[in-house]
Formats: structure tokens, C-alpha cells, sequence
DNA sequence: ATCTACTATATAAATTATTATATAGAATAC
DNA sequence: GTATTCTATATAATAATTTATATAGTAGAT
């Protein structure tokens, strides 16, 4: 249901499939996961129901470009979307379910492992996010206050991401603790 | 993928379809959600691949149950699924996609209801959480030291939904705090 | 010259998930 | 007594997603 509402919105400023892709893979990632296989199907689906318009241009590099933009009944239904309320509880968090499972495996080595891994992976996530935070304090001596209309609202979703992985990697920090703390009993 | 993993763990105890809806509501509603609709065919998939076996019986209450319980095959499974290492970067966060579009809405009002819906939904969803901590500390008096190892790792999961949904407590009310500020303006 | 990486779009097949709907017994509230 | 809620299972239709695969031009490296 969103990543139709996703195309809609970023849409707004026209971008071929490969563009939306790329907007998947450095900014969306943060609460968003799409393959090239699911997006260019439903900008087909979405042009078809008239949300989106195409229009063929040739490339500088490579094949030639669909360029999509999105239509009046278009952002319509991103209005509708977003005036219905926030979508929550909806969440799937693959790891955590992993977690919770973690006493089915046969031995504390693999539990702790497991948690040495998601450790290093949330690290390298928080640091990518800051990264982009710092860059953006860079072009706002006044951050957050002074961002601009276009890029406020997307850098509260950054701001969460931060303080949400933030929040991952202490976790797992403490729960290493806590285990290596059981494994010495 | 996880949810028939979700499956396979959970039912290393007998249950009932019914049984394991109840599970999902109460207890993994922190970190995964499925409908009925959707648990009863993945029983019965997972009972023909031979991952769980089903036994009938009569019930005290209503009609007849069916109580599954994972195999030897079904265990191997769950196993090979938490070896494979932790699952991250395939989160979906759709009131962070909408906070992202916000700016699409047309005007301040709609975007600080949005926010204040949000931050009211948070709310609710952190203190059901506390609450269920609250409860374990009443039966762990050193808790989280003395937890038994079949409530250490639930317990994680639910040491980081504390964490994380406070965090975006205090994301939200930080959001509503920079968007006033810009209505003033 | 040819290999690799990147740009660019797309489909087929299979799986997974949602929405809507159906049935039915038992318990509880009014 | 009847309406509602809870227990209990299930399917049909639709939608969304993943996995795998195919094609093809351009740029830069070796």
C-alpha cells in the first residue's frame, strides 16, 4: 500500500524508474526496502490508472529514460494517504523475531555471534546516518531551524533514524552484556 | 520468510491457530504482525512440508482445536534460519514514509494533527510496554540478572521496544517543538 | 580489444500478505 | 431471550513482494 504512496510523493520532481531506485538505496532505506522488480511494475500500474504521466527522453548515458511525474488525481491520493492518519503497528522487524528465538540454537557461542554481528551491522548503519546528518549541518549553520521547506520534513526522518539506531546499537550492547554476564555463572 | 520462522519457534510448545493469533496480538505485535488469514494456510503449508505436525482435539470452549507442534525437520529449519545471521535493511516504517511527505499536505494544521495523532499513538504503545516490564520486574527481583532462560530472550525484545518507542516519544514531541516554532514565524 | 561497472528497463514465476467473507459453538451481559 | 463477544477454523479474491532472469547501451580500465 505505501510504495505506491512513496512513488506518488517523490514523483512530485520527475525521476525515471532507475532515479526512484536510487532514492530506495540512499534515502528511503531508512524505513523503506523496494527492488527494481516491484517498481517499474506498479509505475506501470500508476500510469495506467492515470496517477502518473511517462514520457520517453534519450539518456546521455545508456538506453533511453521513461521520465515520470506525478498527476492532479496524483497527489490527491498522497493527500488522502496522509490525512488519514499515521500507519502504525505495522512494523516488521525480522531481527528482533530472530532474538526472541535466540535460546532455540544449542549453545551460547552462536547466541553471542548472532548478537556480535546485528552489533557491527547497526554500527556501520548509525554511522551511515550520521554521516548524512553532518553533511547536512554543513549547509545549516542553524540545524534544524533553518531548513528549508523542501528539506525539513525529510530530515525528521533522518533525526529519528538516528536516535533509533542510536537506540539498536546501546541494546545490543547491553544484551552482550547481560549474556556474557549469564555465560560466566 | 518470517513469519513461517515466527511458526516454527513458537510452536516448539503446543498450540492452536487461535492460540498463536493471541500470541501476535499480546506478545510480537512489538516486532512482527500477521492476520489469521494469513497464519492458518502457513499452518497448514507448513504441517504438508512436514515442519509441523497436527493433532485434533475437542476444546472446552467453542468448536474443535487443531494443535500444531513443530518436527525434528521443523526445528532444523528455525535453526538454519537464526544461523544465517541477523536480518536488517528490510524494515518498513510507513508513518516515516508519511512523515517524509508531509510537506505535501497544504498547510501547518494538517501536518501538526498528524504529528500530534503520532505522538498520542507512541504514547499508548510505550506504556502498554512498560507495563508488561513492570510486571516481569514484579517476579524478578534482579531483574534483568535472574531472568530464566526462557524469558531471556523475549525479554530482549522487549528491553528494545521500550528503548525504541521511547525514542520515538521523544522524536515526535521534538518534532512538534521545531514545527511550532516555524509557525510562529 | 575485452572486461567490468554502471545506466536503464522489463517480465515470468513463485511466494507472501491483505481484505473480505463464511461458519458455528459457548459464554456473558442486558 | 437476544445481542454481543469470544473461541475456533477457514477460503476466495486480490494485492504486494521476492527471486530469477533478460536485454542493451555507455564509460573506463587493462
Amino acid at each position: 500500500m505505501s510504495l505506491k504512496h512513496i512513488l506518488l510523493g517523490v514523483l512530485q520532481r520527475p525521476k525515471s524508474g532507475y532515479d526512484v531506485k536510487q532514492m530506495f538505496d540512499h534515502v528511503f532505506s531508512n524505513f523503506w526496502a523496494a527492488k527494481l522488480s516491484q517498481i517499474y511494475p506498479q509505475l506501470k500500474k500508476l500510469t495506467d490508472e492515470g496517477l502518473l504521466t511517462v514520457q520517453e527522453t534519450p539518456s546521455d548515458k545508456g538506453p533511453n529514460k521513461k521520465i515520470y511525474q506525478t498527476t492532479a488525481a496524483g497527489k490527491l491520493a498522497l493527500i488522502a494517504w496522509l490525512t488519514d492518519g499515521p500507519m502504525i503497528h505495522t512494523e516488521k522487524l525480522a531481527y528482533l523475531a530472530q532474538t526472541y528465538f535466540l535460546g532455540s540454537l544449542d549453545n551460547d557461542q552462536q547466541r553471542l555471534k548472532f548478537l556480535q554481528d546485528l552489533l557491527m551491522r547497526m554500527r556501520e548503519w548509525h554511522q551511515a546516518l550520521v554521516s548524512i546528518q553532518v553533511q547536512t549541518k554543513l549547509r545549516y549553520p542553524n540545524y534544524p531551524h533553518d531548513l528549508s521547506e523542501e528539506e525539513f520534513y525529510p530530515n525528521l526522518t533522518l533525526m529519528l533514524g538516528v536516535k533509533k539506531v542510536g537506540a539498536n546499537v546501546e541494546w545490543v550492547e547491553e544484551s552482550i552484556e547481560l549474556l556474557r554476564a549469564r555465560m560466566n555463572e
